[in-house]
DNA sequence: TGATACCCTACCGCGAAGGTAGGTTATAGG
DNA sequence: CCTATAACCTACCTTCGCGGTAGGGTATCA
């Protein structure tokens, strides 16, 4: 596997606040209930979201997550790099702070890495990929959303 | 990390054997020393790549392995699955026998999972960039061959 | 017949992934 | 003001695959 659940339940965490997309911020046990995903380990990877100003919060009753910006301008590249770290398909493989593509065997001038290339162009074409997918583009039409209905307003009386 | 070291050392080995392409077999003895890599791991990988049928073998004094084809028509996509196995960025996201694209949580027919457009893009440009990258074009040309000696042909009594 | 080198099975330590637990702080409503 | 809600934070725990080792067996030369 190339990506952890990280970016699996983080991304679906995302569709969903982009679903709710308004001003409410939506409550993060609601979206561990609709995802049957648990709510603590949520917690951590929204933590990071947070982090990186994907999404902001309201603490208290009524609070709850939402999206910090629009979701058509928020791309997968961020989304993913933000719960995952920088994409490296392998370890050798890093990108420096000038942005060209650095590998750790290749330490010597001299010695020059035949594999690079390689990694390279796996790299670009991933990130190329996450950075052409917005949030906005895994939104579900209005139409199918009524499938899957939203919770009640007012909760029932247990 | 997205690949393991099993494709970054067996990549290495492949292109190992590529640019001493030639009818006599290479011990990996002399792969394993020039890569800097432990010799009994790399068995391991090299296992994978004959069995997959991308290397064959001679044993024996004057043994070694070498390509069971030509350099340009071997793909990267095929040497990193006989490494990986099945190439996925997600858990959840599998290809089916058929060829079309799974999704482990779509279990009910009606229930649409929105994340899967996006890791079957992922997968697709991952999976194509391997496909049109053959061994050949990581094999450095003749030239650069010659900063890296080959070990002598009669190794010195010790 | 010995040296070489592939081949196979089993084992092992470590670290990260995935998840739990329990607390603290901020906010809305009555 | 008090209580319920829900974000926030730190620490911990268990499982599992990765990277690597060990030790044999078997085929092929000189």
């Amino acid at each position: 596997m190339m990506f952890s659940t990280k970016s699996e339940y983080g991304v679906r965490v995302m569709v969903e606040l982009a679903r709710r997309g308004g001003e409410e911020p939506v409550p993060l046990t609601e979206i561990a209930e609709h995802e049957g995903l648990p709510l603590a380990y949520l917690e951590h990877l929204v933590a990071r979201l947070r982090r990186a100003g994907l999404i902001d919060s309201r603490r208290g009753a009524h609070g709850g997550y939402r999206l910090a910006r629009d979701a058509s301008s928020i791309t997968m590249a961020e989304v993913v790099e933000a719960l995952e770290g920088a994409i490296a398909p392998v370890e050798c493989i890093s990108s420096a702070p000038d942005g060209s593509t650095r590998c750790a065997r290749e330490t010597e001038a001299e010695h020059v890495c035949t594999t690079k290339i390689l990694w390279t162009r796996v790299r670009d074409s991933i990130v190329q990929t996450l950075e052409q997918t917005t949030l906005a583009a895994l939104v579900p039409a209005p139409d199918l959303i009524q499938l899957v209905p939203l919770p009640p307003e007012t909760p029932v009386a247990a």
